[in-house]
DNA sequence: CATTTATAATACACTTGTATATTATATTTT
DNA sequence: AAAATATAATATACAAGTGTATTATAAATG
Protein backbone atom coordinates (compact mmCIF):
# COMPACT_ATOMS: atom_id res chain seq x y z
CA UNK A 1 0.00 0.00 0.00
CA UNK A 2 1.49 3.47 -1.24
CA UNK A 3 1.72 6.34 1.00
CA UNK A 4 -0.62 8.29 -0.39
CA UNK A 5 -3.19 5.25 0.09
CA UNK A 6 -2.55 5.42 3.95
CA UNK A 7 -2.60 8.85 4.28
CA UNK A 8 -6.12 8.61 2.74
CA UNK A 9 -7.43 6.33 4.84
CA UNK A 10 -6.07 7.38 8.03
CA UNK A 11 -7.91 10.71 7.46
CA UNK A 12 -11.15 8.65 6.49
CA UNK A 13 -10.36 7.16 10.00
CA UNK A 14 -9.59 10.37 11.45
CA UNK A 15 -13.10 11.91 10.46
CA UNK A 16 -15.09 8.85 10.79
CA UNK A 17 -15.93 9.02 6.93
CA UNK A 18 -17.85 6.00 6.45
CA UNK A 19 -17.92 6.72 2.97
CA UNK A 20 -14.95 6.21 0.10
CA UNK A 21 -13.70 9.63 -0.84
CA UNK A 22 -15.50 10.74 -4.28
CA UNK A 23 -11.95 11.94 -5.65
CA UNK A 24 -8.78 12.87 -4.84
CA UNK A 25 -9.56 16.60 -4.68
CA UNK A 26 -11.76 15.55 -2.04
CA UNK A 27 -9.14 14.01 0.16
CA UNK A 28 -7.20 17.19 -0.38
CA UNK A 29 -10.05 19.87 0.52
CA UNK A 30 -11.21 17.31 4.19
CA UNK A 31 -7.80 17.33 4.85
CA UNK A 32 -7.13 20.60 5.07
CA UNK A 33 -10.17 21.36 6.81
CA UNK A 34 -9.56 18.96 9.29
CA UNK A 35 -6.20 20.57 9.51
CA UNK A 36 -7.69 24.09 10.03
CA UNK A 37 -10.15 22.77 12.37
CA UNK A 38 -7.04 21.30 14.62
CA UNK A 39 -5.34 24.82 14.85
CA UNK A 40 -8.50 26.71 15.37
CA UNK A 41 -9.11 24.43 18.23
CA UNK A 42 -5.43 25.69 19.22
CA UNK A 43 -6.29 28.91 18.99
CA UNK A 44 -9.09 28.98 21.21
CA UNK A 45 -7.68 27.22 23.79
CA UNK A 46 -4.21 28.90 24.29
CA UNK A 47 -5.38 32.60 23.89
CA UNK A 48 -8.63 32.59 26.44
CA UNK A 49 -5.29 31.72 29.18
CA UNK A 50 -4.22 35.37 28.64
CA UNK A 51 -7.51 36.59 29.24
CA UNK A 52 -8.34 37.51 25.45
CA UNK A 53 -9.78 35.61 22.02
CA UNK A 54 -7.81 34.45 19.26
CA UNK A 55 -10.47 37.18 17.26
CA UNK A 56 -8.49 39.77 19.87
CA UNK A 57 -5.27 38.86 19.80
CA UNK A 58 -5.11 39.15 16.14
CA UNK A 59 -6.28 42.65 16.21
CA UNK A 60 -3.70 43.50 18.85
CA UNK A 61 -0.87 41.59 16.30
CA UNK A 62 -2.23 44.17 13.14
CA UNK A 63 -2.73 47.20 15.65
CA UNK A 64 0.51 47.06 16.53
CA UNK A 65 1.95 47.01 13.55
CA UNK A 66 0.15 49.57 12.47
CA UNK A 67 1.00 51.08 15.97
CA UNK A 68 2.67 54.84 14.28
CA UNK A 69 -0.78 55.87 12.27
CA UNK A 70 -3.48 53.22 13.81
CA UNK A 71 -5.97 51.69 11.45
CA UNK A 72 -9.26 52.14 10.35
CA UNK A 73 -12.05 49.80 11.53
CA UNK A 74 -13.13 48.84 7.86
CA UNK A 75 -9.04 48.04 6.81
CA UNK A 76 -9.04 46.17 10.20
CA UNK A 77 -12.54 44.12 8.80
CA UNK A 78 -10.87 43.76 5.35
CA UNK A 79 -7.75 42.26 6.57
CA UNK A 80 -9.24 39.49 8.54
CA UNK A 81 -11.77 39.06 6.19
CA UNK A 82 -14.56 39.71 8.48
CA UNK A 83 -17.97 41.60 8.05
CA UNK A 84 -17.67 45.47 9.23
CA UNK A 85 -20.59 45.02 12.11
CA UNK A 86 -18.44 42.10 13.29
CA UNK A 87 -15.18 44.24 14.25
CA UNK A 88 -17.34 46.77 15.75
CA UNK A 89 -18.36 44.61 18.91
CA UNK A 90 -14.72 43.11 18.95
CA UNK A 91 -13.45 46.85 19.15
CA UNK A 92 -16.19 47.48 21.68
CA UNK A 93 -15.16 45.11 24.58
CA UNK A 94 -11.51 45.32 23.47
CA UNK A 95 -12.05 49.28 24.21
CA UNK A 96 -14.08 48.19 27.63
CA UNK A 97 -10.35 46.65 28.59
CA UNK A 98 -8.78 49.27 27.83
CA UNK A 99 -6.09 48.09 24.91
CA UNK A 100 -7.35 50.02 21.93
CA UNK A 101 -9.07 53.31 21.93
CA UNK A 102 -10.98 54.82 18.77
CA UNK A 103 -10.20 58.31 17.65
CA UNK A 104 -12.08 59.93 14.66
CA UNK A 105 -10.44 61.06 11.48
CA UNK A 106 -10.58 64.78 11.49
CA UNK A 107 -10.00 64.67 7.00
CA UNK A 108 -12.98 61.42 7.02
CA UNK A 109 -14.79 61.99 9.91
CA UNK A 110 -17.44 59.16 8.69
CA UNK A 111 -14.15 56.87 10.08
CA UNK A 112 -12.07 55.86 13.35
CA UNK A 113 -9.00 55.60 13.59
CA UNK A 114 -8.00 52.09 16.25
CA UNK A 115 -4.96 52.69 18.27
CA UNK A 116 -3.67 50.23 20.06
CA UNK A 117 -2.63 51.43 23.74
CA UNK A 118 0.33 50.94 26.29
CA UNK A 119 -1.83 48.36 28.30
CA UNK A 120 -2.86 46.35 24.73
CA UNK A 121 1.16 46.73 23.63
CA UNK A 122 1.55 45.44 27.20
CA UNK A 123 -0.30 42.44 27.29
CA UNK A 124 0.72 41.76 23.18
CA UNK A 125 4.05 41.15 24.62
CA UNK A 126 2.97 39.00 26.84
CA UNK A 127 1.65 36.79 24.95
CA UNK A 128 3.14 36.99 21.87
CA UNK A 129 6.79 35.33 22.93
CA UNK A 130 4.98 32.19 24.03
CA UNK A 131 2.88 32.33 20.94
CA UNK A 132 5.81 32.60 18.88
CA UNK A 133 7.23 30.13 21.01
CA UNK A 134 4.67 27.39 19.85
CA UNK A 135 5.91 27.67 16.25
CA UNK A 136 9.29 25.14 17.01
CA UNK A 137 6.56 22.38 17.76
CA UNK A 138 4.18 23.16 15.24
CA UNK A 139 6.54 22.89 12.48
CA UNK A 140 8.41 20.25 14.13
CA UNK A 141 7.83 17.75 11.18
CA UNK A 142 8.62 19.72 8.04
CA UNK A 143 11.71 20.84 7.59
CA UNK A 144 12.91 24.05 5.55
CA UNK A 145 12.19 22.58 2.04
CA UNK A 146 8.95 21.17 2.74
CA UNK A 147 7.71 24.62 4.59
CA UNK A 148 8.59 26.41 1.15
CA UNK A 149 6.69 23.79 -0.88
CA UNK A 150 3.63 23.61 1.30
CA UNK A 151 3.85 27.61 0.74
CA UNK A 152 3.73 26.97 -3.39
CA UNK A 153 0.98 24.68 -2.53
CA UNK A 154 -1.02 26.84 -0.85
CA UNK A 155 -0.49 30.13 -2.97
CA UNK A 156 -1.72 27.33 -5.84
CA UNK A 157 -4.92 26.46 -4.53
CA UNK A 158 -5.91 30.39 -2.92
CA UNK A 159 -5.63 30.79 -6.98
CA UNK A 160 -7.89 28.45 -7.94
CA UNK A 161 -10.37 29.78 -4.87
CA UNK A 162 -9.64 32.74 -5.69
CA UNK A 163 -11.66 33.15 -9.01
CA UNK A 164 -14.84 31.13 -7.45
CA UNK A 165 -15.10 33.94 -4.97
CA UNK A 166 -15.18 36.64 -7.11
CA UNK A 167 -18.20 35.04 -9.00
CA UNK A 168 -19.65 34.59 -5.93
CA UNK A 169 -19.22 38.24 -5.00
CA UNK A 170 -20.50 39.41 -8.27
CA UNK A 171 -23.36 36.94 -8.01
CA UNK A 172 -24.44 38.98 -5.04
CA UNK A 173 -25.79 41.99 -7.25
CA UNK A 174 -28.94 40.81 -8.85
CA UNK A 175 -30.00 42.91 -11.99
CA UNK A 176 -31.19 46.20 -11.86
CA UNK B 1 14.49 37.41 -6.64
CA UNK B 2 13.53 33.77 -6.25
CA UNK B 3 10.28 32.16 -6.16
CA UNK B 4 9.98 32.05 -2.28
CA UNK B 5 11.14 35.25 -1.86
CA UNK B 6 8.00 36.35 -4.70
CA UNK B 7 5.42 34.54 -2.82
CA UNK B 8 6.48 35.70 1.12
CA UNK B 9 6.50 39.34 -0.86
CA UNK B 10 2.92 38.47 -2.20
CA UNK B 11 1.09 37.04 0.57
CA UNK B 12 2.92 40.30 2.96
CA UNK B 13 1.15 42.80 0.48
CA UNK B 14 -2.13 40.88 0.75
CA UNK B 15 -2.80 40.80 4.18
CA UNK B 16 -1.61 43.95 4.38
CA UNK B 17 1.41 42.90 6.98
CA UNK B 18 3.23 46.03 7.85
CA UNK B 19 6.51 44.30 8.97
CA UNK B 20 8.88 41.57 8.20
CA UNK B 21 7.76 37.84 8.88
CA UNK B 22 9.37 37.07 12.43
CA UNK B 23 10.42 33.05 10.63
CA UNK B 24 9.51 31.33 7.39
CA UNK B 25 7.34 29.46 9.73
CA UNK B 26 5.36 32.24 10.47
CA UNK B 27 4.85 32.87 6.69
CA UNK B 28 3.33 29.32 6.43
CA UNK B 29 1.50 30.00 9.14
CA UNK B 30 0.08 33.25 8.00
CA UNK B 31 -0.62 31.75 4.52
CA UNK B 32 -2.41 28.88 5.92
CA UNK B 33 -4.48 31.01 8.14
CA UNK B 34 -5.30 33.26 4.78
CA UNK B 35 -6.33 30.31 2.95
CA UNK B 36 -8.77 29.03 5.20
CA UNK B 37 -10.06 32.47 5.08
CA UNK B 38 -10.43 32.51 1.90
CA UNK B 39 -12.29 29.28 1.47
CA UNK B 40 -13.97 29.78 4.55
CA UNK B 41 -15.44 33.01 2.24
CA UNK B 42 -16.70 30.38 -0.12
CA UNK B 43 -18.44 28.59 2.35
CA UNK B 44 -19.96 31.50 4.20
CA UNK B 45 -21.64 33.08 0.93
CA UNK B 46 -22.30 29.87 -1.22
CA UNK B 47 -24.04 27.45 0.92
CA UNK B 48 -27.02 30.00 1.81
CA UNK B 49 -27.88 30.37 -1.59
CA UNK B 50 -29.66 27.12 -0.94
CA UNK B 51 -31.08 27.94 2.61
CA UNK B 52 -28.61 26.29 4.44
CA UNK B 53 -25.52 27.53 6.31
CA UNK B 54 -22.30 25.82 5.65
CA UNK B 55 -22.19 24.29 9.52
CA UNK B 56 -25.56 22.59 8.52
CA UNK B 57 -24.33 21.52 5.29
CA UNK B 58 -21.50 19.44 7.28
CA UNK B 59 -23.98 17.83 9.34
CA UNK B 60 -25.90 17.02 6.68
CA UNK B 61 -23.23 15.22 4.61
CA UNK B 62 -22.11 13.09 7.66
CA UNK B 63 -25.87 12.00 8.62
CA UNK B 64 -26.17 11.32 4.99
CA UNK B 65 -23.10 8.61 5.30
CA UNK B 66 -24.58 7.40 8.09
CA UNK B 67 -28.06 7.27 7.21
CA UNK B 68 -28.40 3.23 7.60
CA UNK B 69 -27.88 4.20 11.52
CA UNK B 70 -28.33 7.70 12.20
CA UNK B 71 -25.63 9.38 14.95
CA UNK B 72 -25.05 10.45 18.29
CA UNK B 73 -25.37 13.96 19.28
CA UNK B 74 -21.97 13.84 21.24
CA UNK B 75 -20.68 12.12 18.19
CA UNK B 76 -21.77 14.79 15.55
CA UNK B 77 -20.16 17.09 17.73
CA UNK B 78 -16.68 15.62 18.18
CA UNK B 79 -16.14 14.88 14.08
CA UNK B 80 -16.88 18.30 13.35
CA UNK B 81 -14.12 19.44 16.16
CA UNK B 82 -16.96 21.84 18.27
CA UNK B 83 -18.64 21.61 21.75
CA UNK B 84 -21.93 19.66 22.19
CA UNK B 85 -23.54 22.31 23.34
CA UNK B 86 -23.06 23.95 20.12
CA UNK B 87 -24.04 20.68 17.74
CA UNK B 88 -27.66 20.99 19.91
CA UNK B 89 -28.56 24.23 18.31
CA UNK B 90 -27.07 23.34 14.99
CA UNK B 91 -29.95 19.95 15.17
CA UNK B 92 -32.62 22.70 16.54
CA UNK B 93 -32.87 24.44 13.90
CA UNK B 94 -32.33 21.91 11.25
CA UNK B 95 -35.05 19.79 12.94
CA UNK B 96 -37.80 22.67 12.76
CA UNK B 97 -36.64 22.58 8.71
CA UNK B 98 -37.60 19.06 9.19
CA UNK B 99 -34.15 18.04 7.83
CA UNK B 100 -33.38 15.62 10.43
CA UNK B 101 -34.73 14.01 13.53
CA UNK B 102 -34.06 13.46 16.95
CA UNK B 103 -34.30 9.56 18.47
CA UNK B 104 -33.66 9.04 21.40
CA UNK B 105 -31.19 5.78 22.03
CA UNK B 106 -33.59 2.69 23.98
CA UNK B 107 -30.21 1.18 24.58
CA UNK B 108 -28.28 4.43 26.46
CA UNK B 109 -31.33 6.39 26.99
CA UNK B 110 -29.57 9.88 27.81
CA UNK B 111 -28.58 9.56 23.99
CA UNK B 112 -30.42 11.30 21.01
CA UNK B 113 -29.65 9.58 17.67
CA UNK B 114 -30.32 11.97 14.76
CA UNK B 115 -31.38 10.75 11.91
CA UNK B 116 -31.21 12.53 8.10
CA UNK B 117 -34.99 12.32 6.39
CA UNK B 118 -35.60 12.14 3.18
CA UNK B 119 -36.55 15.98 2.99
CA UNK B 120 -32.93 16.27 3.99
CA UNK B 121 -31.89 13.68 2.10
CA UNK B 122 -34.01 15.85 -1.02
CA UNK B 123 -32.14 19.29 -0.23
CA UNK B 124 -28.39 17.42 0.40
CA UNK B 125 -28.84 15.87 -3.59
CA UNK B 126 -29.50 19.33 -5.06
CA UNK B 127 -26.52 21.39 -3.16
CA UNK B 128 -24.03 18.63 -3.63
CA UNK B 129 -23.82 18.14 -7.16
CA UNK B 130 -23.44 21.83 -7.00
CA UNK B 131 -20.97 21.62 -4.30
CA UNK B 132 -18.21 19.08 -5.97
CA UNK B 133 -18.83 20.73 -9.18
CA UNK B 134 -16.38 23.79 -7.41
CA UNK B 135 -13.56 21.61 -7.13
CA UNK B 136 -12.44 21.73 -10.66
CA UNK B 137 -11.63 25.13 -10.38
CA UNK B 138 -10.82 24.94 -6.94
CA UNK B 139 -7.74 22.82 -7.86
CA UNK B 140 -7.30 24.02 -11.17
CA UNK B 141 -3.72 24.95 -10.25
CA UNK B 142 -2.77 21.90 -8.57
CA UNK B 143 -2.37 18.73 -11.00
CA UNK B 144 -2.17 15.19 -9.15
CA UNK B 145 1.10 15.01 -8.14
CA UNK B 146 1.09 18.69 -5.96
CA UNK B 147 -2.11 17.33 -4.66
CA UNK B 148 -0.34 14.07 -3.06
CA UNK B 149 2.74 16.43 -2.02
CA UNK B 150 -0.20 18.87 -0.33
CA UNK B 151 -1.61 15.72 1.49
CA UNK B 152 1.31 15.15 2.48
CA UNK B 153 2.78 18.36 3.95
CA UNK B 154 -0.64 18.69 5.08
CA UNK B 155 -0.47 15.22 7.55
CA UNK B 156 3.19 16.63 8.66
CA UNK B 157 1.85 20.08 9.72
CA UNK B 158 -1.19 18.18 11.94
CA UNK B 159 1.53 16.00 13.22
CA UNK B 160 3.41 18.96 14.87
CA UNK B 161 -0.27 20.53 15.95
CA UNK B 162 -1.60 17.57 17.62
CA UNK B 163 0.95 17.28 20.36
CA UNK B 164 0.14 20.84 21.71
CA UNK B 165 -3.70 20.14 21.10
CA UNK B 166 -3.03 17.35 24.28
CA UNK B 167 -0.58 19.69 26.25
CA UNK B 168 -3.42 22.58 26.02
CA UNK B 169 -6.24 19.74 26.63
CA UNK B 170 -4.14 17.95 29.59
CA UNK B 171 -3.49 21.74 31.18
CA UNK B 172 -7.34 22.11 31.43
CA UNK B 173 -7.32 19.96 34.57
CA UNK B 174 -6.26 21.76 37.32
CA UNK B 175 -4.48 19.19 40.33
CA UNK B 176 -6.91 18.52 42.90
C1' DC C 1 -27.68 -3.12 46.98
C1' DA C 2 -26.60 1.65 47.73
C1' DT C 3 -23.64 5.25 46.60
C1' DT C 4 -20.44 7.60 43.90
C1' DT C 5 -18.73 8.89 39.50
C1' DA C 6 -19.13 9.58 34.59
C1' DT C 7 -21.65 10.81 30.51
C1' DA C 8 -25.43 12.85 27.08
C1' DA C 9 -28.24 16.37 26.39
C1' DT C 10 -29.75 20.80 27.52
C1' DA C 11 -29.97 25.67 29.51
C1' DC C 12 -27.66 29.94 30.14
C1' DA C 13 -24.57 33.85 29.44
C1' DC C 14 -21.25 35.41 26.47
C1' DT C 15 -18.29 36.26 21.94
C1' DT C 16 -17.91 36.46 17.12
C1' DG C 17 -19.69 35.87 12.91
C1' DT C 18 -23.74 36.84 9.26
C1' DA C 19 -27.17 40.24 6.67
C1' DT C 20 -29.64 44.30 6.57
C1' DA C 21 -31.22 49.07 7.87
C1' DT C 22 -30.04 53.61 9.58
C1' DT C 23 -27.32 57.80 10.26
C1' DA C 24 -23.61 60.88 9.34
C1' DT C 25 -20.45 62.35 6.21
C1' DA C 26 -18.01 62.41 1.47
C1' DT C 27 -18.09 62.30 -3.23
C1' DT C 28 -20.09 62.55 -7.74
C1' DT C 29 -23.27 64.13 -10.89
C1' DT C 30 -26.38 67.25 -12.80
C1' DA D 1 -24.91 74.88 -5.61
C1' DA D 2 -28.20 71.10 -5.17
C1' DA D 3 -29.28 66.42 -5.53
C1' DA D 4 -28.04 61.76 -5.93
C1' DT D 5 -24.93 58.20 -4.73
C1' DA D 6 -21.39 55.97 -2.01
C1' DT D 7 -19.11 54.92 2.24
C1' DA D 8 -18.00 54.34 7.59
C1' DA D 9 -19.78 53.23 11.64
C1' DT D 10 -23.46 51.53 14.32
C1' DA D 11 -27.88 49.00 15.64
C1' DT D 12 -30.56 44.96 15.33
C1' DA D 13 -31.82 40.09 14.77
C1' DC D 14 -30.04 35.87 14.20
C1' DA D 15 -26.58 31.61 13.73
C1' DA D 16 -22.97 29.20 15.68
C1' DG D 17 -19.21 28.95 18.50
C1' DT D 18 -17.27 29.09 23.75
C1' DG D 19 -17.51 27.53 28.96
C1' DT D 20 -20.11 26.15 32.81
C1' DA D 21 -24.12 24.32 35.44
C1' DT D 22 -28.03 21.20 35.69
C1' DT D 23 -30.70 16.98 34.94
C1' DA D 24 -31.35 12.27 33.64
C1' DT D 25 -29.31 8.09 33.03
C1' DA D 26 -25.49 4.64 33.03
C1' DA D 27 -21.54 2.57 34.94
C1' DA D 28 -18.34 1.69 38.59
C1' DT D 29 -17.41 0.97 43.33
C1' DG D 30 -17.83 0.18 48.45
Amino acid sequence: MDEITKLTKKLQREIALNRDFVSQEEVVLLSFVHTWQQLEWLGKRFFPRFGLSDAQFNVLMILWDYRETGMRQHELASILMVNRASIGGVIDRMEKQQWVRRQRDPVDRRSNYVHITPAGIALLEKVRPVYYALFPDAFAHLNSNQQQDLLKLLERFRQGILPINKRLKEGNHEPS
